[in-house]
DNA sequence: GTATAGAATTGACATTTATCAATTATGACT
DNA sequence: AGTCATAATTGATAAATGTCAATTCTATAC
């Protein structure tokens, strides 16, 4: 939303610029969230030793395809994508969202290929962490070790989460519990909770809620006559969240508290 | 179902010698599925010393609770229990059912306790295997670390088959890639893939897909009268695979040859 | 064997959400 | 600025599934 001037293009030169200038973990704008707290100086050194960096995606490329095989878990570092898999009627599915700070990857680990593709919502950058690399550097970092199960293990518990969404609650449950969701995960890097962007069509938003693409926009449209919301768009602005979490029926365990310290990378 | 007469009473006793025997995982009738083909003999022993067997449960029987502090996760060595987690309206969400050779407890892993509870469907008996020590015995063995990687991405993969099956497909198509599941899961296991007996009740069955009650028995119904499968309650003989397959919408990684070696434990 | 509670089935009806169709709005390209 | 393709919204209708209620079946206890 913000490449047609000039000046907007002076800003995706600066991305660029960004990856050139290979900054190091320690100086990653993503530091306090990319790591955790436990890795000390020397170790980082040697996990920024293996991390790459890659260049910048447009919107619409894609970071990985279905099928190809599997090297690297990634990180998000600015943008968004999304990752999906392809259903035998030639649909697609969308399986996931991912922003600044959270993984993709790791669902590929098992088959050694990749059983989704993740393509870039927006202009979206990447660390990319070769897996082997990592898999023996965690025999010398027994915390890492520890992170990369943490982090598999959270992957599988916000799954189960989702397949209750998916299997138990209405369309308006459903929506209302996926914007807070995003909400919190904006919160957890520093993001405004209450008013963002989403980088997704109602038409992803559909597919990965299991909705039609009607009943979504009829429910944003019904969010906006409760008060619930203000929405232009992508533009989104949560008005009454208390009243939200009573729609998405969410229990203790999702709220902002608990979720504190999730999807911290590697 | 065979627990009226006194041989089948002999035949619960068995279990119950079999849990006494201490028999180690070298002798363990699951041994095959329950150990990756690369770990070795001396690897294997030290395997074996961290794993400990625990008194079989009868049916109904909790193996761990809703937020118990996790230590341990665990493998089926016979019998089945389902892992549900509560809701906020009090109802229970089923999450998973797991047989002979299959994992419970890997969601644990990220906040340290168990998200959900694993009650036993019938009388159950489980290798424990204390996460502390596991943690500590791959950094020795790097193939162990690996497995454990493989089998949490697994369940990723899986979980996200399931997102989809809840998300998009009808009720039909959601029982028959149930029934193809369980018999996916019991061959790879040596038993009989075209006639079992399901050891859940239709109510978990429902509540796992995402239906009421009354419409997989309906569906059940259904299925039969189409000649699909034949049913008596829990006994279950599959007549055409083919067609169910059709049915459920699967696409070629849901067959039985890619799925061969999944679930292989530690 | 009989009684009883829970599980499963079946039918009638209500509700939700998908589908189809039409319209409007937006963003990208010339 | 104007055009076009795509995305989003809205309305009308249909289909799928849930809910409620009644009945039958099964397993367990007595």
């Amino acid at each position: 939303m913000q490449q047609k001037t000039l000046s907007s293009n002076l800003r995706n030169k600066k991305v660029v610029d960004l990856h050139a200038a290979k900054v190091a973990c320690k100086e990653c704008s993503l530091h306090q969230l990319c790591l955790p707290r436990s890795i000390n100086g020397s170790d980082l050194e040697k996990l920024d030793n293996i991390i790459e960096r890659k260049k910048p995606l447009k919107r619409n490329e894609h970071l990985f395809q279905v099928g190809s095989s599997f090297h690297s878990i990634y990180v998000v570092r600015s943008g968004s994508l999304k990752t999906y898999s392809p259903t035998v009627d030639g649909q697609e599915q969308v399986t996931g969202f991912h922003l600044p700070g959270e993984l993709l990857g790791l669902d590929a680990i098992g088959k050694g290929r990749h059983p989704c593709a993740a393509k870039a919502l927006e202009t979206t950058s990447v660390c990319e962490v070769p897996f082997e690399n990592l898999e023996g550097l965690s025999q010398e970092l027994p915390t890492l070790q520890y992170q990369l199960l943490r982090l598999m293990s959270k992957e599988i518990f916000d799954d189960q989460e989702l397949m209750l969404l998916l299997g138990k609650k209405t369309a308006e449950a459903r929506l209302s519990a996926f914007l807070l969701s995003i909400s919190l995960r904006f919160k957890q890097r520093g993001f405004s909770s209450i008013e963002f962007y989403l980088s997704m069509s109602r038409n992803d938003i559909a597919n990965y809620l299991g909705l039609a693409v009607e009943t979504v926009s009829r429910m944003f449209t019904r969010f906006q006559e409760d008060g619930l919301i203000e929405a232009e768009r992508k533009h989104i602005i949560l008005k009454d969240r208390e009243n939200m979490r009573q729609i998405a029926g969410m229990n203790e365990c999702c709220n902002e508290t608990s979720a504190k310290d999730s999807q911290q990378i590697i």
